[in-house]
This record gives C-alpha cells, sequence and structure tokens, in this order.
DNA sequence: TCCTAAAATACAAACGTTTTAATTATTGCT
DNA sequence: AGCAATAATTAAAACGTTTGTATTTTAGGA
C-alpha cells in the first residue's frame, strides 16, 4: 500500500492536484466547502505531506542546523550537561512545525565556521543555530552578510542586531562576586571558559566590577580561564595552593569544574566551609549532591534553547532580528551558608 | 550564483544528465574516459548531489532515525551522559556517508513504539537505532515484522537474530559483585535501572548468580531499581539506613546514582572506606573527581554507539543481522581498596 | 436572457535525481 | 566492406510538490 499523496486526494475529490495543494494550505482562491472536502479527505486517508517533494519544488529545507561544538571526543572529560540539554530544547520547540533539526557537531570554532559556510554555500538548511560565541564572531558577521537567518546562543560584540538568546553572565558574576564579599571573603578566585568566548569576558568583567566597587584589589592568578571540565577545575585549585594569598572561595562556570574543585579539596585536605568554599553555575541540579551541596546560580537551560528553537523559527519567517532577543537570569539557590567558619 | 547541478554538468560535458548521473555513481556502462571527464568537472564547479532529488526518486530516505528516550524533560535530575554520548558516537559514524542521522526524542516506552510505527509506515526514515530494551520488546517484533532495519542498543530475549551493540551486562555485574565478596563485603547493594529494562535483569541475574556461587543469601531488599539518577541513589541508600543487616558496598549501574549514593553517605555520617563504599559503571570518567574518587567499570561507549552507526548503515545495506552484532566488556578500573578499614 | 467580472478550478511546468527503453556509435568477424 | 553484436549514449518519464497562467464556472447586473 503506497503512501497517500497529493494525488490520490485529488482523484477521490475529483479535483486537479494544483487545487488540492493549494486546499491543503488554505489558500484564499479556494472555495471553503472544497477545501473542506479535501481537508476530509486527507484525514480519511492519513495524508501526510511528502517533504522532499516540497522542498525540491520551494527550494527550501524545512530543516533547521544546530552547529555545536561536541563534548570534547575522546577526551573523556566531563564538560557539563549543555549539549543535551540545548539540543532537548530545541527538539521540543520544533515539534509540531515542518522543521526537523540537524545536528552538525563539530571540534572548534574553525570548523564550526566551515560547517556554516557549507551550509549557507549549499543551503543545508533555513536557519543556523550556533553557540559559543565570540565578542568578534565572524561567523555572525558571515552569516549577517550572507542575510542568513541565524540565532546565537551567547552574545557578541557585533553592532548589527543579530537573534540572541543569552544569560546574564557578567551581572550574575558580580552578584556572585558581592555576595561572597558580603559574606566575609576577599581572596576570591573565578573559572571561567577560555578566553576567547564571550561569556567568558562577560564573567571576568563582572568579577572584576564587584571587586572595584567594594574597593578590593585583585591578581590575574585569580582569574582561571581553561575547559570546563573537572580536571581544570582541580587543577586550577592545585595551582593555587601554595599562593601568598590563599583563596577562600572559588566561582565555577558550570558545575563539573565545581566539582574538580571540590576533588582538589578533597585531595588537598582543604576542609570545605573552614578553608574554602565554591560557588557553581548550575545546569541541571547535579551539584545539589555534591559533597557538600554547594550554592549555585541556576540557569534555566531547557527554557532558553527552548527559545533558540522558536526564534530561529520566527527568524526564518522573517520576523525582525531585534524582535528575537532573550536575556535570563540565572537564580540563586544557596544550599550553604558560605561563611568561613573558624 | 544557483547551485551546480547534474545538469549543470551535462551541459559542460556535452552529455546528457542521464549519462552524468551514471558516471558520478561508477556505473559500468559508462566509459571510464567519459567518468574521468565528469568526475573532473563535477569537482571544478563543486557540485555536491542534491538530496532532495535523490530521496524524490529513490524513495530512499537516506536518513537514520534515533529513537531515544531523552534525560527526563523537567525533571531537573541528572540521568548520566548516556544520550550525548550516544548521539556523538552515531553521527561520528554516520559522518562522510550520505546518511544523516534525525532524532526522535521520546518521553517513554511508548511513545517510543508509536514514534517508530510512524517512522516505519511513512518511510521517515532508512534505519531506525533504538535503546532502552526491554526483554519482550514489542517494538523490536514490530520491525522485524515489518522488516524494517535496525539496531538496539541493549538485547532482548528474542528468538530471530536482530542487529545489536551491548555490554556484557551481566558479566560486568557478576565480576563486581564476586570483587566485592573477595574483599569481604556481604552486604552488598545494587542499583539498577527499572525493572523492564533488559539491563536491569542482567545486572540483576549476574548479582544474583555471584551470591549464589558465594553461597551466599541475600534480601530483596538489596536490589533496587528505579530512575538512575542521583536522588534515587541517594534515596537507596537512606531506605537502607536502619536496615538490620546493614549495606557494606553498593554497586551502581552509572555515575549519577553513585553521586547521590555519595550524597546520602555525606548526608548520613556514614564515613566511606569504613562503614561503606560504592563501585559503579562508568560513561566518562566524572567519577575520578567525586568525593572520594570511586571504583568504577569503564564502558566505552563513544565506541559502542560508533557500532551502532555503522550497524545501522550497514545493515540498511542489506547485510544480515546476524553478523551486525557486538558485546563489549566494560574495563575494571580501581580507584579504591574498597575494603572496610575497622 | 445575455454579458461581464470575479471566483474557482484546471493545466502544465518546474525542482534534481534515477532509471527504463530507445537510439546511436563502436567493435569484431567473415 | 558489410553485418551483427555489443558498447555507449540519449530521450523521456517519474518521484510529490508548488505555482504562474489559462480556462471554466458562477454570480451579478441590465
Amino acid at each position: 500500500m503506497a503512501r497517500a499523496t497529493i494525488k490520490t486526494i485529488a482523484q477521490k475529490a475529483d479535483l486537479s492536484v494544483g487545487t488540492v495543494s493549494r486546499a491543503l494550505k488554505d489558500c484564499s482562491s479556494v472555495k471553503d466547502k472544497t477545501k473542506e472536502r479535501v481537508r476530509q479527505i486527507a484525514e480519511e486517508i492519513g495524508y501526510v505531506r511528502n517533504l522532499d517533494g516540497l522542498r525540491l519544488r520551494t527550494g527550501r529545507t524545512y530543516s533547521v542546523a544546530v552547529v555545536m561544538t561536541t563534548p570534547t571526543t575522546g577526551s573523556h572529560e566531563w564538560e557539563g550537561v549543555e549539549y543535551t540539554n540545548i539540543l532537548n530544547g530545541i527538539m521540543g520547540a520544533l515539534r509540531g512545525t515542518l522543521y526537523r533539526a540537524a545536528i552538525y557537531p563539530v571540534d572548534d570554532f574553525d570548523s564550526s565556521f566551515q560547517e556554516i559556510r557549507n551550509i549557507v554555500e549549499q543551503r543545508l538548511a533555513d536557519g543556523i543555530i550556533i553557540s559559543g560565541t565570540r565578542p568578534d564572531d565572524t561567523r555572525i558577521s558571515y552569516m549577517l552578510e550572507k542575510d542568513f537567518p541565524f540565532v546565537t546562543y551567547g552574545m557578541s560584540e557585533h553592532f548589527t542586531p543579530y537573534s540572541y538568546v543569552d544569560a546574564h553572565s557578567q551581572q550574575m558574576s558580580y552578584e556572585a562576586t558581592a555576595r561572597l564579599l558580603r559574606l566575609g571573603h576577599s581572596n576570591i578566585v573565578t573559572i571561567n571558559p577560555p578566553d576567547e568566548l564571550m561569556y567568558s569576558k562577560q564573567r571576568q568583567r563582572g568579577y572584576l566590577r564587584a571587586l572595584e566597587d567594594a574597593g578590593i584589589k585583585t591578581t590575574a592568578d585569580f582569574i582561571a580561564t581553561g575547559p570546563l571540565t573537572p580536571e581544570f577545575g582541580k587543577a586550577t585549585v592545585k595551582a593555587l595552593y601554595n599562593h601568598n594569598n590563599k583563596p577562600t572561595a572559588y566561582i565555577c562556570a558550570n558545575e563539573a569544574s565545581a566539582l574538580g574543585v571540590l576533588s582538589a579539596f578533597h585531595e588537598l585536605g582543604i576542609e570545605f566551609g573552614k578553608d574554602a568554599i565554591v560557588n557553581a553555575t548550575d545546569d541541571i541540579n547535579v551539584s545539589a549532591y555534591f559533597t557538600p551541596p554547594i550554592t549555585t546560580y541556576y540557569l534555566p537551560i531547557e527554557e532558553t534553547s527552548k527559545a533558540l528553537g522558536e526564534f530561529i523559527i520566527r527568524r526564518i519567517e522573517g520576523e525582525p532580528a531585534q524582535d528575537l532577543q532573550r536575556m535570563v537570569m540565572p537564580q540563586l539557590i544557596e544550599r550553604q551558608d558560605d561563611r568561613l567558619k573558624p
């Protein structure tokens, strides 16, 4: 039993395929009664549009490219749950639409650019979602120039408006730092993603601003940047173990690096709550199960990634980019006192 | 500049599109010299096959459906990294082929079945990869019956041969249990996925067999089954805290639940290595950073999932299912002594 | 009733490919 | 040199849509 096509309907309804096509898409030039009849039949025989025909004819792909850096394959290090959750949110947003998500896993910035160029040139997708944005992101420039619909997860410093979804990283970092200062810490370390990423910059800005506002001097040693793995978190603590000013607090950009910090504490005999404490940004509340549970700023990543999916579709359908921008503010979850006990 | 098509080549080469098509696919009825010329031109103008045309004509989709249970959306609980890594491995295997992976996130078994039925009936994909297999898996029966190519991650108890990739769960469970028995434990708890899953059954079998071989009686209380979240691991420990026979060892099916166990230890004042210890199956070595690091059985999930991708393609291309079966044996990583110190 | 304008539908081409059947070119043989 | 057999190519149809243009139907006057 071959699949029902538009032709099947045409025969049953004694209409031409053209009219059926128009009826199905609710075209005004088709009589209401006819539309009704067509829809009825379509329903009856379980007709579903063949996407290949549609695509071939229209030249549109009805697919959204998600170009994402994968958790460094082969490194065997946990880098958090971003990947999974972002994907989930996007697919959730696309569900029920004609659009499909096509995942393009990439290794680094250069290959992501290459992949994007490829997608644009070959029209492999109608729109692109990217993450890992940089202050001066050439991929964004490229897509803007080509006038190709895209949404970014994270911002950049472009002048031309574009569609993005982002967390208030700078403000969060500022508040986290200010809070710890209020609680009596003065040697605060901040653990951030690689320097070239925009949100690393934002986090560092927030951190520095808070210290500045409090009139406290910091040392460059206390700003760590690197892959957000447990390994890196651990290494950071170890590297600062014999520092003149012993750090008493760590603010981590994700849970994975915070886990590494805790691991270092354990290994070096640094007592949590007495010698030092850790905070983190929360992807999904796994840090509630750390030893001990730590204070985090919770970022509803399914929500932001759902916005990514919605935005890219609306962008593809022509909505102006400046209407498709969203910032979310992570929410403080205090699981510890975070003052040092004597 | 419109995309280069087969027609473009035909004009440049002064050939018919049919010949070009055949030349491109290395058909024997085309003269070698012609093939060479066509390939040359194709290369020159950067021709790439239009998949929509191909699909429309051949009726094949060149896409592989990956039907996976997503980390329970909205539950805000970490269930491990399976999802991400499996996806990664599959996409890695598909890279360079004509095939694309289409992800179908589902909530539970029933909706996965529904989705599969849909894919088969509408020919939405050429093959399907599923996970979360059950001993008597109706999805497998269905696809076998429809003679639709598929590969499973995890086994079932079907008689008809089918293609699968799986870990030696039973053996691993046996060995883990036997090892702990050797080390002096007798009250061993095993934490497993929900009962209906095949690998829960396998794990329980291995566990029971090891105890039996050692002549040790266990209690049903020591076999926990549930969602493999930190929360569940934690709850399990708490529920057994006042048990007549205090558990001294936990064998967890993944790292997430092991984290929960450690969290419970911390909260209840159970001292690791003195009162009890934890082992786990290792998705990616995040447990190396637990407090303390724990002994695990490492399962190279990128490797197994890469096999999934390879197998489904070969299955689609017609290789018999019984040639496409792989079992992998997880590898012990001892990060602790795991004997109880007095 | 007839004519005109508007509404509704039909027709046909096109998107890029593969493939069957038909045609032309080439070879081998007598 | 001619003929048959085979090799190489072309022509055309088809996959399921959408859409511009042509055609038919309907409705609204006079």
